[in-house]
DNA sequence: TAATCTATTGTTAGTTT
DNA sequence: GAAACTAACAATAGATT
């Protein structure tokens, strides 16, 4: 309840770009500006089709040791990194030389952006009766996606992008171009539970796009 | 000159997100966007302490040919990628796990860590007498560093995030962490041609402080 | 704890210099 | 053709639910 009159927030106040010492206030900073650097790299690629990767990792609390680097071919733990790329992030490394074909990627990198592409596709055509249908298609393929996935990091004994971006995918705010293979088994469920006036949100890039 | 009581800008527009069709708009645009997308990060990396790393490629002509992955050693054109980091895009890659110990890069990472943390204290310490000797004796150091890096490199036969980090120097709006090895030989003759208020502009993060 | 609200700051599209 | 300008849009800090 508040008082007639009162002003109900005090709304924006300027801040001075220096470490947050309050520990909540800047957990949801980072949330919320993570998510807007994330929606102006999507719209950067839109706008002027530069392809954009940006990988945010969370620091640790002051108090734990620093953990080290997690050895090859090992899962993160999950939400501490975040990882983003338009079309992928696979894409850009590649571009710039740090991925290459003999790594064994290639192959995945384009059966991620086929499933991307399609589902691209489907969300821009509308949410019909058809669109159903196709998720249920592109579910069963990314099953196969996923197998491939695990083989190709089994063989190199590495951890690629594609993997880290699944591993967090439960903590993007955004939804990362790879992770929409994991997203795809469940968008039918999401339909049922939440509906939305519009298929595709303007200024989303497609590597994000939801699917609900 | 303009009519009195005319506006003399429309100010900013709603704009659709999605391809600019003019090419020199777009162009401007990227430019405007990557500027502004850096910015963020670095205020969250500040704000937050997060590390953050983005690299971002500008789509080639459509008219051209699309050009092939740069073969490994070997620099890329300049211009065309963009790659920034907190505290340095290589500290995030290794925390990744895409770049490790025995790739021979820790050396030269820390070296380069040391030098921008001294250039950051320089400038902090406002631009005093003492500043242009400090900044020669950087120089110096930096150039020894470069021998270390093109070293690696050979060694390698790779091309690491901190070759193009130097090598689309030129192009960037804000210096990136690295960059500051180059910014730094050319320090002095700027600060003679340009003077500052202030050494430290507000909301930039440490690794691309401006030196000048 | 997370989602919503809103006044305000911050970013930028189009123009001008 | 870059840099400065400015009005309008977009992001978000703090409060509230």
């Amino acid at each position: 309840m508040v008082k007639p009159g009162k002003r109900t927030s005090r709304g924006r106040q300027k801040i001075e770009i220096r470490r947050i010492d309050n520990k909540e206030s800047r957990q949801v900073t980072q949330c919320k500006r993570k998510g807007g650097l994330l929606k102006k790299a999507s719209e950067l690629h839109l706008l002027c089709g530069a392809q954009v990767a940006i990988i945010v990792f969370k620091r640790r609390d002051p108090e734990r040791k620093e953990v080290p680097v997690p050895p090859r071919g090992q899962r993160d733990d999950g939400g501490l990194a975040f990882a983003m790329g338009t079309p992928s992030v696979d894409h850009v490394l590649h571009r710039c030389g740090l991925l290459h074909a003999d790594e064994g990627l290639t192959a995945i990198q384009d059966v991620g952006a086929i499933a991307a592409e399609r589902a691209v596709m489907e969300a821009r055509a509308g949410q019909t009766e058809q669109t159903r249908a196709l998720v249920e298609a592109e579910k069963a393929r990314n099953d196969a996606i996923g197998q491939k996935v695990l083989q190709a990091v089994e063989v190199t004994g590495r951890r690629f992008w594609w993997e880290v971006d699944v591993g967090v995918l439960g903590e993007a705010e955004l939804p990362v171009f790879t992770s929409q293979l994991q997203r795809l088994r469940d968008s039918v469920r999401l339909q049922a539970n939440k509906s939305r006036t519009s298929a595709t949100p303007a200024g989303v890039a497609a590597p994000w796009l939801p699917l609900g």
